[in-house]
RNA sequence: GGGCGAUUAGCUCAGUGGGAGAGCGCUGCCUUCACACGGCAGAGGCCACUGGUUCGAUCCCAGUAUCGCCCA
């Protein structure tokens, strides 16, 4: 069978869309599963549905995709399952910003419509990311592409919602919460980012009720929220405070008096003045401290976060503060608090004050602590397992160093707040009768969630708050059309949504078919290996533990590989604002796909950042390039190969070549098996231009150039048997350009992704021939440094003189004299010094060896002797430093022997590299005068 | 405030209890019939700082400084 010759220079356009297409119609990406071998199968972190394709998911996938070939090449039943995720709030944002540009709310299409359109941009736009991980040559297997909302993993979301209900461990309740006021929903504890900034701490002053002579200080941060204060906390064993507790003080701009009460959790004595207010409606920790005191809470900001004026009504607030208040947003308020407070003479002290503030993690809006009823998972009794599985090694995390990370937040892990006001997702399969939850349901009046004036609504009801906690769900695995207590058909479903990392959370079994028993499931799961960044490992990772163990008893996955985050050249987040986003795709067409995947995987160091230079992904193009004119030159010489001959009957650098190859299949398998991505690309890179480019194929020229030479037919064979291997070895990092290579070679199989992945050979390994290399390329660059340092052009030919230093060498110095004589391309006298005409060489020194370059007698000798004095200084240091420790009693009596033995036979061989350096730099002194 | 990590050549980063490495960049030479996206040679580093452990520390330990990340 013979192939078309390789084009003058590899372009990497063509090539990647051919054989991308190529693999896709033959199906060679799905699983071939046979009777014995074992499986291995990794899902995709499913990206969002409208996304499109950034660096990061282009190391994600390019790691996995290494993964999976290399697995899939050792025979394995291998299955990467891709799909996307609904990405509920970010998506509804991208649908509802469309809307807004053309003048519309979600409210005026109404849910349906909303989400019938949110469909349809999830069509457009969700096939965009999908071609680009293919482009990328990620071998998923596309017939199995899931999404996070079609009707299996609908099935089994509802599945888990009902069965955790069921079991006590989801709840409705009424919580405070995170509350986005511009997406207009809860979050969840992690989906806040928390900023430091620049605050100021404000003294207040609280005067007694029955006193108002004496007064408390009390230190906040956000003196707007005074007017929803419930009491006055101080350190129960703080002595300045001891006579007030239990005493009430009367609250600034209110009418209220509130007590102070003693808490030792709240109230830390070196913050501030060491009495702080309970504001339990707005604050986490006030929150728990209100309860522990039984303290009520006075809501004061609506779902916008504006000043809330019934909210003041209710918390008593003085009538001319209401109206200067009402409707305002929490930056607009808090001037006009400190104001008012200022012109009572309640102010005390304003200080700078660092804090952190908390942000949505999709619009960065600050985020409010609020008030409502919420669905919630209890998380503490799935965790234990989870925590378990990672303590018993049941599932690995890679590198090791996030295990802590993982066990601390599961260890304190908090009740997940799942219930998202917005529309797109998952809605909670949870209904109400409206006649049996008549007093639970605010059809009218103030509900949490609205804006009132005299309890009048002046906006709609926002989603769910307006069913309070006491109402009674019917939750289902089907929809009910009549209630199954009163047997009355009002019921409507509760209008929320599922928080998007709910249905995440099941992603590897519910795309395998669960909660059907399917083959899929019985083969591919547990999952083996998850590859992910560490941004997501509590959203996502810590969820499917849980959620895996809880719902199938066994682990999701047995390695959870943690890679980093990619940042740009300066270490700088990514981002479109900052406009230093390196788009993939572009890198991609301009130095072809499997530079970018070298790129990023000889990067993905454990546990460092990636700061991403495009002088990396040139110089791999490069790499690509070298091995794409290596392959040309073989191509040249392919023919005419004999059938294979045993490694012990081959010439020198054959024999050479295949011991290194050897090696280097080695350490890129161990590098793979411990996720040592860039030990692998560095072992790869290495080889292949620094031994097999540099050394073998030069080693190679005459025996294939030379007509009729005797070595030809066999080097050929060599050429070709290597070269193949290497692609193989390549063939994970870099697809596109071994399939081509590949199928530009005699070959047999549709394939090189359907190859076995090189293993050792037990025969190739050769000490004696890695020895002999080592000598021969000692002889040859420390000629050439001579030549360099005399001017010597690399093409005029020499005679050049060499010995070692004792008879074994040097008999093995004349077995390689053809072959550095064609290196060289000079001739060879192997001759002892003796015999040199010494006073027109230069003499050179490489640890046993040394060679001698002929002078022209006209040369500029300066520079040569401040060379050789250098060295001989170097040496010098470094002999007398080992002598030191060598004759150190100390040394020679705890040292291990064999550092002692290494260290003594280093300072023999040193001692007579300088005694030759010596003389030949006492040769050459006496050449200048 | 708590935790974790980093600090090695101009830049980006490997690495090891006993002789400092790579890639890129830089300098010089070379268009020799696979490749100038190339070849050959070369310069460049008290391995952040201060102590400690050790016969011996860039590596282990403690502290300091700077930077980064996570959590509160």
């Amino acid at each position: 069978m013979s192939s078309p010759q390789l084009d003058k220079t590899y372009n990497p356009k063509a090539v990647e869309q051919q054989w991308g297409a190529y693999w896709a119609e033959h199906k060679l990406f799905q699983p071939r599963p046979t009777e014995e071998s074992e499986s291995y199968s990794i899902v995709i972190p499913p990206p969002n549905v409208t996304g499109s394709l950034h660096i990061g998911h282009a190391l994600n996938h390019t790691l996995q995709d290494i993964l999976i070939r290399w697995k899939r090449m050792q025979g394995l039943t291998t299955l990467w399952l891709p799909g996307t995720d609904h990405a509920g709030i970010a998506t509804q944002n991208v649908v509802e910003r469309q809307l807004q540009a053309e003048g519309l709310g979600r409210d005026d299409l109404g849910r349906a419509a909303f989400i019938e359109r949110v469909w349809k941009w999830k069509e457009q736009s969700g096939n965009t990311i999908l071609a680009q991980i293919q482009q990328l040559g990620a071998s998923c297997d596309w017939d199995r592409l899931r999404f996070t909302m079609d009707e299996g993993l609908s099935r089994a979301v509802r599945e888990v919602f009902v069965r955790l209900y069921e079991e006590g461990l989801i709840y409705r309740g009424e919580r405070l919460i995170n509350w986005c006021p511009r997406c207009l929903t809860a979050l969840s504890d992690i989906e806040v980012e928390h900023e430091d900034i620049k605050g100021t701490l404000y003294h207040i002053r609280y005067a007694l009720t029955d006193d108002p002579e004496i007064y408390l200080t009390v230190a906040t941060t956000r003196p707007e929220t005074l007017l929803g204060d419930t009491a006055v906390a101080v350190h129960p064993e703080d002595p300045r405070y001891q006579q007030f507790i239990g005493k009430q003080v009367k609250l600034p701009l209110t009418t209220r008096s509130i007590p102070i009460v003693a808490d030792s959790i709240l109230v830390d004595r070196e913050f501030g003045t060491g009495a702080v207010k309970i504001t339990p409606a707005h604050d986490f920790n006030d929150f728990e401290a209100g309860e522990r005191h039984g303290l009520p809470s006075l809501t004061i900001l609506d779902y916008k976060a504006r000043i809330d004026p019934l909210g003041l009504k209710n918390a008593m607030v003085d009538a001319d503060i209401l109206a200067l208040l009402s409707l305002k947003s929490v930056e607009d308020a808090r001037p006009i608090v400190t104001e008012a407070l200022k012109q009572r003479d309640l102010l005390i002290q304003e200080e700078d004050h660092p804090m952190a503030l908390g942000k949505c993690y999709r619009c960065k809006t600050v985020v409010e602590p609020y008030l409502s009823p919420q669905w919630f998972v209890k998380t503490a009794p799935l965790a234990a397992p989870a925590i378990e599985a990672v303590e018993t090694g049941a599932i690995r995390i890679i590198p090791d160093g996030w295990k802590n990370n993982y066990l601390g937040w599961m260890r304190n892990i908090k009740d997940w707040c799942i219930s998202r006001q917005i529309w797109w997702g998952h809605q909670i399969p949870a209904w109400y009768c409206r006649t049996c939850n008549k007093e639970h349901l605010l059809e009218t009046g103030h509900a949490v969630g609205t804006t009132a004036e005299e309890g009048i609504l002046t906006e709609p009801i926002r989603m769910s708050c307006f069913i309070t906690s006491d109402a009674k769900p019917i939750v289902s695995k089907t929809d009910p059309t009549v209630c199954p207590q009163c047997g009355g058909s009002d019921v409507f479903q509760d209008p929320d949504v599922l928080d998007t990392w709910f249905s995440s959370a099941l992603w590897p079994f519910s795309t395998l078919g669960w909660p059907e028993q399917t083959p899929d499931l019985k083969t591919f799961y547990p999952t083996s290996t998850l590859v992910t960044g560490l941004d997501i490992l509590f959203f996502w990772v810590a969820r499917m533990i849980m959620m895996g163990i809880k719902f199938t008893g066994q682990v999701p996955f047995r390695d959870v590989y943690i890679h980093a985050l990619v940042r740009d050249a300066e270490g700088q987040k990514m981002s479109k604002s900052k406009g230093n986003v390196i788009d993939p795709l572009t890198k991609m067409s301009q130095y072809g796909t499997d530079a970018l995947r070298f790129t990023l995987a000889s990067m993905a160091s454990p546990g460092r950042d990636i700061k991403l230079a495009e002088e990396r992904i040139e110089g791999y193009r490069n790499f690509a390039t070298k091995i794409w004119n290596a392959g040309r030159f073989i191509q040249l010489y392919a023919d005419g190969a004999k059938a294979a001959v045993p490694p012990a009957s081959r010439p020198f650098p054959d024999q050479w070549i295949l011991s290194r190859l050897n090696h280097c299949i080695r350490e890129v398998n161990q590098a793979l098996e411990n996720y040592r991505f860039d030990q692998a690309t560095s072992h790869l890179y290495q080889f292949i231009w620094h031994e097999y480019c540099d050394w073998f194929i030069e080693l190679a020229k005459p025996s294939l150039q030379q007509e009729h030479h005797p070595d030809g037919p066999v080097t050929r064979q060599t050429l070709v048997e290597s070269f193949e291997i290497i692609q193989r070895l390549l063939h994970p990092v870099m697809p596109f350009i071994t399939e081509e290579i590949w199928q530009s070679f005699p070959h047999e199989g549709m394939s090189i992704m359907t190859q076995p992945f090189p293993t050792e050979h037990p025969g190739w390994t050769n000490s004696q021939a890695e020895h002999d290399y080592a000598l021969l390329q000692g002889f040859v660059t420390t000629t050439r440094t001579g030549r360099a340092l005399l001017n010597i052009p690399a093409t005029a030919p020499l005679t050049i003189w060499g010995t070692t230093t004792n008879p074994v060498e040097t008999a093995n110095l004349q077995k390689l004299q053809p072959y550095i004589e064609s290196i060289l391309r000079s001739t060879l006298q192997l001759t002892p010094t003796a015999t040199w005409p010494s006073a027109h060489i230069l003499q050179l020194v490489n640890g046993n060896l040394t060679v001698g370059i002929p002078i022209e007698s006209n040369l500029d000798l300066q520079q040569v002797v401040k060379k050789v004095k250098k060295q001989v200084e170097a040496k010098h240091k470094e002999y007398s430093r080992l002598q030191d420790r060598v004759a150190s009693p100390t040394f020679r009596e705890k040292a291990e022997p064999s550092v002692i033995q290494e260290s003594e036979a280093r300072l023999t061989n040193l001692r007579q590299e300088l005694d030759l350096l010596t003389s030949s730099e006492q040769q050459l002194a006496n050449m200048l005068t």
